[in-house]
DNA sequence: ATAATAGTGTCTCTAAGACATTATGCG
DNA sequence: CGCATAATGTCTTAGAGACACTATTAT
């Protein structure tokens, strides 16, 4: 085949923006559950208008894919040194934009939640809770999508962006034990019991002797957390390199 | 941005074919080395004139993604019913195809020899043999390239292609010890020996105990191997649903 | 017989699973 | 004080690593 314009197609970009935070409860006796978040924008164009869907666009000709979605990153978000993975490129559906054909090459990020302050979050661009429907051998096969306080549930986005949220939640949980990415959702300082409520959720299944599991990948520091009903909990921080 | 021709870019598609094969030795004490062998073209287009390239092209508008990748697996292979997983899409690098800005959506096959009697191997398509350099966690971090029985050495590829060799070793790697994508690569019949030899050519060390690892993954059926200088090794089958 | 690889057995050591026990602040 | 969670300890079991030993064919 000749290097022509027959040979061009659109290319757009998507990211799973993941971050990891406490779910407040009522009362002090009750567990703060930690869970992951993603990043969903209101659809203000033509397709899926006013429907929920991952941020994302077309990628620019004159840029990079990495760069173009760091740059996308930083403009919806404001933050540049986030953890950023290639996920998977989707193009098999020929109509799954129905505007034409487009494949999406879609990006996964995690975030922890400080660094996100200058992340707006107004009535189109919001964080929402994951629901995950797991298979036996605890893969994600669906996901829904809900906001604290509301009764409001997602069981869908725009475009194929539902898979993608899955397939960045499998992808994490297979990297979730031999790697360190755990920590890129995490704030500075966490409990050992923050974390391990995260790496479980990720992972979709109980872990046991979970302090004994990750070993010096954590480093004490003096400080404690306050005001809980019960014994302080020791604040750790990531010790990169640790094993 | 809108939906319109200026979001465009030609998407090409790239495949790296595996498949393992003996390594053929001068006399019969002499161990019979089994490897890595990754199928090459010789480019005939005006760019890379000559140079050793991945099988590939542009990506047809009309044809899903995987469905393509098929179809030009089936034209240069013949064969149909492979092993075939979405490696990584590659595009950082606007010039990475002189021709001007592509990004190239790449794919891994495993195919077993005797699947591949339809291939015509000749002086523009040949098999070649994988040299691989890897740190100390034994990731790939460079691939050289020969055939059998000539001095020819390629250093590099076209394109980038090299990088998505190395990256599609590391990712089987990563998949072989807790899937079945070896299995992929070998023929219906084989000895524990030879499934071991490609076992450790992926993983890039010596694992012990192999037969215990494999446990009943595989099914001793009743022929054995013959004419070999020592006593003959029993011959087995893919256990499909095994553990 | 002997070279050479096939195939099995076994000993050790580490890590995971599953709890039990002790510690400590708050209401 | 007693509730609730923090944090550590311990017992058991499964598997990995390393290697020794036995089996079987060709030359």
């Amino acid at each position: 085949m000749e290097f022509n314009d027959y040979t061009k197609i659109s290319v757009a970009n998507d990211v799973v923006i993941l971050t990891s935070e406490k779910e407040i409860q009522d009362n002090k006796r009750t567990v703060a559950k930690q869970g992951l978040q993603v990043l969903l924008v209101k659809r203000t164009d033509s397709t899926y208008t006013n429907t929920w869907a991952l941020p994302g666009g077309f990628v620019d000709a004159d840029k990079g894919l990495t760069e173009c979605t760091m740059h996308k990153l930083k403009e919806k978000t404001g933050l540049s040194n986030v953890y950023l993975e290639q996920l998977k490129t989707y193009g098999d559906n020929l109509v799954r934009d129905p505007r034409g054909r487009v494949i999406s090459v879609a990006y996964m990020a995690l975030a922890t939640k400080q660094g996100l302050s200058g992340l707006e979050v107004n009535d189109r661009t919001a964080w929402f809770w994951l629901s995950m429907k797991r298979d036996n051998k605890h893969n994600v096969v669906d996901v829904s999508f809900y906001k604290e306080g509301e009764d409001l549930v997602l069981n869908d986005l725009a475009f194929d962006h539902k898979q993608m949220v899955i397939d960045a939640i499998n992808r994490i949980k297979n990297k979730v034990e031999y790697t360190d990415v755990v920590f890129s959702l995490m704030p500075r300082y966490f409990t050992i019991r923050d974390l391990q409520t995260v790496y479980e959720a990720i992972l979709g299944y109980q872990v046991y002797s979970f302090r004994r599991r990750i070993g010096n990948k954590v480093i004490q520091t003096n400080k404690v957390t306050t005001g809980d009903a019960h014994r302080p909990a020791a604040l750790f921080e990531y010790n990169q390199g640790g094993k």
